[in-house]
DNA sequence: ATTTTATGTATCTAATTAGTTACATAATTG
DNA sequence: CAATTATGTAACTAATTAGATACATAAAAT
């Protein structure tokens, strides 16, 4: 995934439910990998793959003290997320309206 | 993708930027299935498949009339991104403040 | 009735991905 | 300094996916 922009990353980082986990997670709060790992029924290596993705596309610091590694939430890019899906909000209404039409037609 | 629940499917759905930009065409209106693929350089079945993925994922909703089937966005789903962004909404200022934090001791 | 048109499905392939176990590296501790 | 601990990376595999071309089906037009 080279030549992938940005909110590309982004919503792929986001399409996988472990990695959605993970970043639920967080939400609670840093942790160092390993406790972060222990959350999870997958091995340590699948969940440190996961956060390289997250990391990747933003969504996850990391902050390096001594050996250990901690990982938090950084919101911003799911703005990208947000704006896109704000297209469809101002559409909501018009479109429930059209849709509720072209089913009573039948 | 069998045991696949409704999240999934639809973070799934919209992770593919061939698949958000059929939305996104979907968008000013409905149309029908040859008409949305010649505005794509992919191959009309590729598109066809994205298509159905939508449609799985709830978020195109499809009216056969006649040979010709048109598509149309149903937003609905799209309330289940919105819901999860927005428990990260409450967390945006926080989290800030804390990434500034952890920044500035560095 | 035959031909053309609109469109999905089958099949196959190349690329990507999520997981695993084994290994490497770098701090800490005794 | 030797042993332990925290953690990422390598290598490999199985599954999934996006795309292509060829084929099937059904409606419409001649």
């Amino acid at each position: 995934m080279s030549t992938t922009n940005n909110a590309d990353r982004i919503f792929h980082a986001i399409a996988d439910p472990t990695r959605r986990a993970i970043l639920d997670r967080l939400r609670a709060g840093p942790v160092n990998a390993g406790t972060l790992a222990d959350g999870f029924s997958q091995s340590r290596p699948a969940i440190s793959k996961h956060v390289r993705v997250l990391r990747e596309s933003q969504l996850v610091v990391e902050t390096r003290i001594g050996r250990e590694r901690f990982y938090e939430v950084n919101p911003i890019p799911l703005q990208t997320v947000a704006g896109w899906l704000e297209g469809y909000r101002a559409f909501w209404q018009v479109s429930l309206d059209r849709l509720k039409r072209n089913l009573e037609d039948k």
